[in-house]
Parts: C-alpha cells; structure tokens; sequence
DNA sequence: AACTCGGGGGC
DNA sequence: GCCCCAGAGTT
C-alpha cells in the first residue's frame, strides 16, 4: 500500500481526541496552530480552552486590550506569539470582516503565520493540497526515505516540503498533514521509538540500515548566555508595591516586572544591599535629558526615598532556564517607609501579565509572611 | 544564514 | 545535562 493510504489509515485508527479536532472553522484552527508552535500538545490544551472561553470569536479577542490577552497567554513562552494574534485578530475583525484569508497565500500574510501555520490552517479549515513540515514532519521523512539533510540548514524546509508535495494525496490534505504529525508525536517519537510495532518497520530507511536514532540530522546548536537578575519587591508605608512593563526588545517584551538590577555576574549578599541602597539614591536624572540606554528611567524606578530596609527573601538563588539564556534571580524586599504614588496593591498587581517565574514567586512569597520565608520551599 | 524568542517534559 | 516540542520574525 502507498505510504499515504497506510499512513491515514493509522491516522484514524490512532489519533487523539483533541478540542481543535472538533471543528474546521478557521479562527480554532489559526489559534490552535499559533498555541502550538514549539510546544507540545498537553502544555498547550488547556490554554486553548481557556481562550476559546475567553473568546469565542475572533472580534471577542480583537475587542480585548493586548494585557489580557497577554495574561491569559501567560506562562505559555514565545510572548511574541501572544502579540502576533492579537494584533492579527484586529486586522481580520476590523479589515476583514470578521472572515480570515480564505488561502495558503493570504493566510502567510498575517502575523504570525509562516510557512508552516499558514499550510495547517489552510488544509485543515479549507483542504487546499499544501503539505506542513514541521518538526514531527522532518523526523517522518527524515527516517522513512533515510534524508541525512541537516534539517537547521537552509535549504531543508524547500527540500522536505518538495518530498511531503509528492506524497500528499490531493482531496485528504487534512488528514494527510494531520496523520504526519500525529505519527511523528505518538510511533515515530524523536528517542527510542518502538519501531517492532511501527507499520513501516519493512520499507524505512532508517529502521533497515539502524539509523532510526542517527535520523533527523540537526547540526546547529543554540549557545546559552547567563545572566543575573536582582528583582526589587518594594513594600511601601501601605504595603503597596511597583512594577512595571518590559517595552525594551527581548525577552518578556510587554510582560511586566518588579524593579530590576542587572548585574555582570554573581554578587554577593553584602555587596548587592549597597547596589540596592545606591540605585534608590541616585540623583534624578535631569528633565530632558534622554535615558541611558537599557536603563531604566527615573518614573520606571520609582526612586525618591531611601530604603527603610533590605531583605533578600529567598537564600537560593532561583535558576530560570530558557532554551538560549539562563537566569540567575534573586529577590529582595525593599521596605521604604512612606507610601509611594506609582505603588499599587498586590492584588491589582498580581493581575498583570508576568513571566511564569516572577508569578509563581509572587503567589508564593504574597501567600506567606516573611518569617515563614526561609523554612519555605520555594523551588 | 544566523540569532532571538519560553517554558516544560522525557530520558 | 541535553534535546525536542503542530515555528516565526529580525538582523
């Protein structure tokens, strides 16, 4: 049997119950696709729930402030992501009627939509024959036909889009797409598959000359920089605290934070207090003048009274790890002794859209009071 | 073409 | 620890 009578037909006898399953109308499908992007599956259902719940519609979402969006998104990585189909649930509801692009090709100009979303969205919501290759789809072609292309090199997307073309049975492009990468996700796993029980065990490349483990070829290697962040919990006279947004490129661009120091490297306790004391003592910067770049501005500090006390509330330091940057965080308490104007309660803060990390360190540190802090385990 | 962008899970 | 996950945008 033809490799894609075989793998649908597995398909249909395998795939997962899944909630975008149950539906080709294309605004689920768009988000859906968008929410799965470099992530698996079982870490992205539960946000399509919620915001499918939050936004039945695409002009529900087009009508929300990006913040809410942000923070429903929050947690999920890639924030990007969470900008993108706001901003592209505003161009279709308010440009397009409420009606996405009704093709590969218009579906690629939204932001946010690739090479690889804008086929999904395309077969899947309005069978039009364009493959999907993604990570899943790689690994499938890598081992069946043995292609020992460096899947991070460029021209592997061109070439493995060419070979998935030729197999896609025209008229079941969903379900083509959707076989490959159910395949990929549950028999042709990137470790160890079970190969005994795959249904290609006697015509894959890979599985007949022992390269199962050796194919997809991937080359490129992503280098880790650290870096060392001081997170500043103020508590004003009303036990109000600060925060603000991270406008600048980067990571977390639009996700709030508390006050931050960055340093070069790892500081001690002793010497980080002086630090900490130093920066709410610096002199206003004059009006007018611009702010030093990457640094925070004089309203962005919230400067202006002297620390009461400082208190590094966790002895720990916390390692955050991101596929490309690995962060070493501490956070101290700064007490200021009067109230503070740009302050605001917990609570309303807790309603901001956050890093994963910063939040869970605030449900935490906010539930307890500070002496039960060094018996808690915070990891 | 190389970099950047999160967070979590599997082994 | 390392690798991968229904990739896309920027430089």
């Amino acid at each position: 049997m033809e490799f894609s009578k075989s793998l649908i037909q597995w398909y249909l006898q395998n795939k997962r119950d899944l909630p975008w399953r149950k539906t080709i109308a294309p605004y689920q499908i768009w988000l859906s696709e968008i929410m799965l992007q470099q992530t698996r599956v079982a870490q992205g259902t539960p946000y399509f729930l919620k915001f499918i719940e939050a936004f039945p519609t695409v002009n529900d979402m087009a009508a929300a402030p990006e913040e809410q969006v942000l923070k429903l998104w929050q947690g999920l990585g890639y924030y990007s992501r969470a900008r993108n189909l706001h901003a592209t649930a505003k161009q279709v509801a308010f440009e397009m009627g409420g009606e996405f692009p009704d093709s590969y090709q218009g579906l690629l100009q939204l932001k946010g939509v690739g090479d690889y979303t804008a086929a999904a969205i395309a077969s899947i919501a309005y069978g039009e024959p364009v493959p999907v290759v993604d990570g899943n789809v790689y690994r499938v072609l890598a081992r069946y036909f043995g292609i020992e292309t460096d899947i991070s090199s460029s021209g592997a997307k061109k070439q493995f889009t060419e070979v998935a073309a030729t197999l896609l049975p025209k008229g079941r492009a969903s379900e083509f797409n959707q076989a490959m990468m159910e395949f990929g996700a549950l028999q042709c796993v990137p470790k160890n598959p079970d190969c005994s029980i795959c249904i290609f065990n006697a015509e894959c490349a890979a599985f007949l000359t022992g390269r199962v483990n050796q194919l997809p070829v991937k080359l490129k290697k992503t280098k880790v920089t650290n870096r060392f962040f001081n997170y500043l919990i103020i508590k004003d006279a009303a036990g109000h605290t600060v925060v603000n947004k991270r406008t600048a490129k980067g990571i977390w661009h639009n996700l709030y934070e508390f006050p931050l120091i960055e340093t070069e490297g790892e500081v001690s306790e002793e010497k980080m207090s002086e630090i900490i004391m130093r920066y709410f003592n610096e002199p206003t910067r004059p009006s007018g003048t611009p702010p030093e770049e990457g640094k925070a501005t004089h309203a962005e500090r919230a400067v202006g009274f002297t620390p009461k006390r400082i208190t590094l509330l966790h002895p720990e330091r916390i390692l955050h790890k991101l596929s490309h940057q690995h962060l070493s965080i501490r956070f101290w308490e700064v007490e200021a002794g009067v109230a503070l104007d740009k302050a605001i309660s917990r609570g309303e803060a807790m309603k901001y859209p956050f890093p994963i990390v910063i939040y869970n360190f605030m449900e935490r540190y906010w539930a307890l009071n500070a002496n039960d802090l060094f018996s808690a385990n915070l990891d």
